[in-house]
DNA sequence: CGAAACTGTATATGGGCTACACTGAATCCC
DNA sequence: GGGATTCAGTGTAGCCCATATACAGTTTCG
C-alpha cells in the first residue's frame, strides 16, 4: 500500500495522461496525436508494414527523428494506435435484454472495430490490456456479464476468449483475402491445393471432407461475419452450460 | 479437372518434396533439415526476434547467403520452422473413449507443442494450414469428431476454433511470463497496476473486480495450463450443446 | 574435353531503428 | 535585462536487416 512509483508498461503512462512536460523551451509543433492519426492512416492504407518512423515522419512533415520527442520508440507508436483505433468506443451503448444478446452485441462490435482497422491483425501482441480504450471496453463486457452469477476470475476469462476469438478471426478472413488478392498471382485455392496434396490412404478423413461438396471453407465464398458468428454462438452455449440455465 | 500446374504457397511444395534438384555440380554442404533446426535452435533460445539470416548462417558455419540455395526467403524459412516444430505429431495416438476426451486431448497436446516451441507464439500468421504437419493434425482432430454428426464446415471451424484458442492460451502465458521477467525491472503486477489506473466512478464493474479477493488473474500465481483447460471445457460444452446431447 | 549446372562467396543496395551531438528558440529566475 | 535552463527539431552516423547480382570454383553429362 506504500506510495511506490508504480512502473508502468511503455506508453501506458502517456495514453493515461501521466507524462507531464515542462513549460520551457518552443512550443511543440507536432502532438502525439497528429503522429498516431498519421500512423494509422498509412497503416490503414497500406498495411502495418509501411509504417515506418521514416514514413509517418514524411506524411507529418517532419524529420524521422524528430517523432522521438513524442514518443518513446517505434514500439510505443504501435500501442498507440492500437489504443486510437478504438477510439470512440466511448460512446458504445451497450444492447440487448438478457447477458447473451448483451455479449454478443459487445463481440459483433469488437470484431467490427478489428475489422475496419485491419491492419491489427497485424500487430504483434504485446502488454495485457492496459491501454483506456481496452480497459473501458472489459468494463462494458462485465456490465454486460452483470447479473449472471459467473465469477470475477470466470468473467474475465470468459471476455477473453471471446476477445480473442474476434482477432482471430478477422485475422483469418484477412488471410484470405490476402490470398485471393495476391499478387496478381493465381487464387489460392485451399481446397483445390488439399485436394492435390492429401492421399486417401493417409488421411482418410480430410480426403472425404475435402472431396464431399460441403468443403467450402476458407473459401471467399464463405461470410466471415458468418463463420465468426457461428463460433460465437458455440462460445456462448458453452457459457450458458456453465452458468447452468 | 485440367492438370494445371498449381501454385503453392511458398515452402509448402519443399515440405510436401515437390522441389526437385539436379545431380550436376557439387554436393551441397548444407540441407534444408541443418538449417531449419539451427533457427529453432535460435528461436527457442533467444527468441523469434534473434533469428535473421545471418544469425543462422552464423550458426551453420556459412555465409549468409549460403541459406538462399536452400530456401527462397526468410518467410518460407519461418513456414518450415513452423512445420519443423510439430514433427513427431506422427507418433500422436488419439486417446479417449468418447469425442469429448479425444478433442480434449487433442487440444492439451497441442498446447503442449506450442509451449514447448514458444516462439511459435511470436510468428506472423500466414497461409492456412497446408504443411505436412499441420494436416496430419487436422487428420488427428476430424477422426476425434468421427461419429458426432457434426457437418464436415463445423468440424472444420470447431477444430480451428479450439487450434486458435491453443495459440492464443500459450500466447498470454507467454507474455504473463515476459511481463515478470522483464528486464530486471520490477515486475508487472496487472491487479496492481489496474487498481491505480481504475477509478470506481468511471468504471464500476471493474473496479469492483480488481478490489475483490478473487482478481488474481493474468498473475503468475494462475496456473495457465489450468486456465486453458476452463476455457476448453467451456468450449466443449458449447460443442455439446451443439451436438445435441 | 568442353559445356552446363550447381554451390558457396563477396559485394552492394536499400531499408529499418535509434544514439548522439548539435542549433536555436522559449522560458524562468535573479 | 541577462544569463541559465529547458526544450524542439535536425543531421549524422552506427548498426542491423533481407536480398539482388555477379562471380569463382566444382561436379557431372554428352
Amino acid at each position: 500500500m506504500t506510495d511506490e512509483p508504480l512502473v508502468l508498461p511503455p506508453g501506458i503512462d502517456l495514453l493515461w495522461g501521466r507524462r507531464t512536460s515542462g513549460s520551457r523551451g518552443p512550443k511543440p509543433g507536432l502532438s502525439v496525436g497528429v503522429i498516431v492519426t498519421a500512423a494509422i492512416s498509412i497503416a490503414n492504407a497500406e498495411g502495418l508494414a509501411a509504417v515506418s518512423m521514416a514514413r509517418v515522419a514524411k506524411a507529418v512533415g517532419f524529420t524521422p527523428m524528430s517523432l522521438y520527442r513524442y514518443v518513446s520508440n517505434k514500439d510505443e507508436l504501435l500501442q498507440l494506435m492500437w489504443n486510437a483505433s478504438a477510439d470512440g468506443i466511448a460512446d458504445f451503448e451497450l444492447e440487448g435484454a438478457d447477458w447473451r444478446a448483451r455479449l454478443s452485441h459487445w463481440a459483433m462490435k469488437q470484431r467490427e472495430v478489428i475489422e475496419s482497422n485491419i491492419w491489427i491483425v497485424q500487430m504483434p501482441m504485446a502488454t495485457p490490456p492496459l491501454a483506456p480504450n481496452s480497459v473501458r471496453w472489459i468494463e462494458y463486457g462485465l456490465e454486460a456479464l452483470d447479473g449472471t452469477g459467473l465469477g470475477d476470475g470466470d468473467k474475465m476469462r470468459i471476455l477473453g476468449l471471446v476477445s480473442s476469438h474476434a482477432l482471430i478471426s478477422a485475422r483469418m478472413a484477412f488471410d484470405a483475402r490476402q490470398a485471393v488478392a495476391g499478387t496478381g498471382k493465381q487464387q489460392l485455392d485451399y481446397t483445390a491445393v488439399l485436394r492435390e496434396l492429401v492421399e486417401a490412404e493417409d488421411y482418410p478423413q480430410l480426403h472425404r471432407v475435402v472431396w464431399s461438396g460441403e468443403a467450402d471453407d476458407e473459401e471467399p465464398g464463405g461470410d466471415p461475419i458468418e463463420e465468426f458468428r457461428f463460433d460465437l454462438e458455440l462460445i456462448l452455449d458453452g457459457i450458458e452450460a456453465r452458468i447452468g440455465h
